[in-house]
DNA sequence: GTGCGATGTATCGGTCCGATACATCGCGGC
DNA sequence: GCCGCGATGTATCGGACCGATACATCGCAC
């Protein structure tokens, strides 16, 4: 999971390890806490190694002009290579099981906008499947064992229920707006400036009231 | 935490590894999808080595009444010790930062029935307070950060969002619920029969409408 | 000038998972 | 009668990831 995340990340631009963790975070801050350095380093010497990525010239960025602010110890820089891309590419395509758990399909989802619709569809698909069969399980144990649990298994029981019959909502709308068509694949994701009153299409899950 | 878990479901009644991972899977069903045993039987080991739990004979139930019907090879049954009950209370008791993560926080609150009440409380206060952080730092992102993303990204942390604010409210009814006085402890959770009708305390989140 | 928080790289032990292997039991179908 | 098959049952191995820890530099405030 990690590979592909940062696969993906180095995609769009070079970066070094702690810049890294600080982009992973924002992107997947929803589905995880903070990647842990001691699984990306290793990581991103194994890619490394696999030549997946290389370590880039700390760029100086027009060394002359900034020359020696600070003599910048340290800071390895990564680049993907064009084998990366193509792995990138491979990992996005095959869906194995583990694409459709909680963590693995959040990161794929995340790189959606990387991801042809086709491959979007299949994968939101199985996440749906896979969180239906969640549900019929929990609705299982709340109908069958439920006078076995005490008072508050059976709350965290309900609880999970209820954010399993949410996702389920959230997926059949995104599939929705998917097959409707118009959705965005590599939409240069730029819109440098903002707000988005721009032309581009409906994003994915828009159907979204603002005051409860 | 699987040591948590082990502990507290041997403390109902000796089991064997099979039998621990259904129960497991019951009880836990809404946190986390099934343990495995790569990760079952080392930590059984481990706790048999910490001496907090024994193999038990294989119990023969009457061993004459049903003599070899089934030779029962295998079947190994383990069951707390004294020391392991001793451990179990130490575990419930301290409340380190992991015990408000994702895992940490479904396994003490499974087990919130074995657990008193200033325990339970502070234990709720402290997932309220954790989750509130992971809002506050998603909303940061869609709203500082909200032009670097594109709108699958975007769509993905609101979704998060969305579970974060759900899940407060949730922890606030429950911590509401357990000021208020009432709350069961190790209610022998009878209950038979379903429904709820009965006159049990308010279980603890019950504020549930049934239809959207 | 000095302490302190952010930036930055890195390792180590430990937990847990997924794949795999293997053996037995009870049942239904042929 | 027996054969396969799904459930029951125990077990290991490699690998992914985490949490704690260590250490060094930078810029700023006091």
């Amino acid at each position: 999971m990690l590979e592909f995340a940062i696969l993906g990340l180095l995609q769009e631009s070079p970066m070094h390890g702690y810049e890294l963790r600080k982009e992973l975070t924002a992107k997947l801050g929803a589905i995880r806490a903070a990647i842990s350095y001691g699984s990306l380093y290793p990581t991103l010497r194994r890619l490394q190694a696999a030549g997946w990525i290389t370590e880039a010239a700390e760029t100086p960025a027009t060394a002359e002009e900034v020359p020696a602010l600070t003599s910048r110890r340290g800071r390895v820089v990564y680049k993907i290579t064009a084998e990366g891309k193509e792995r990138f590419a491979q990992l996005i395509a095959q869906a194995g099981p583990e694409t459709y758990d909680d963590t693995g399909f959040g990161v794929h989802f995340a790189f959606f906008a990387r991801t042809d619709q086709a491959t979007r569809l299949r994968i939101l698909e199985g996440r749906r499947r896979k969180i239906e069969e969640r549900r019929e399980g929990l609705r299982d144990v709340l109908g069958r064992a439920a006078e076995r649990l005490d008072a508050y298994t059976l709350e965290l029981q309900r609880h999970g229920l209820d954010a399993c019959e949410r996702e389920v909502r959230w997926l059949e709308e995104l599939i929705a707006n998917e097959r409707s068509g118009r959705a965005p694949t590599v939409p240069d994701i730029g819109t440098a400036g903002g707000r988005r009153e721009d032309n581009s299409p409906p994003p994915p899950g828009e159907t979204r009231k603002e005051r409860p």
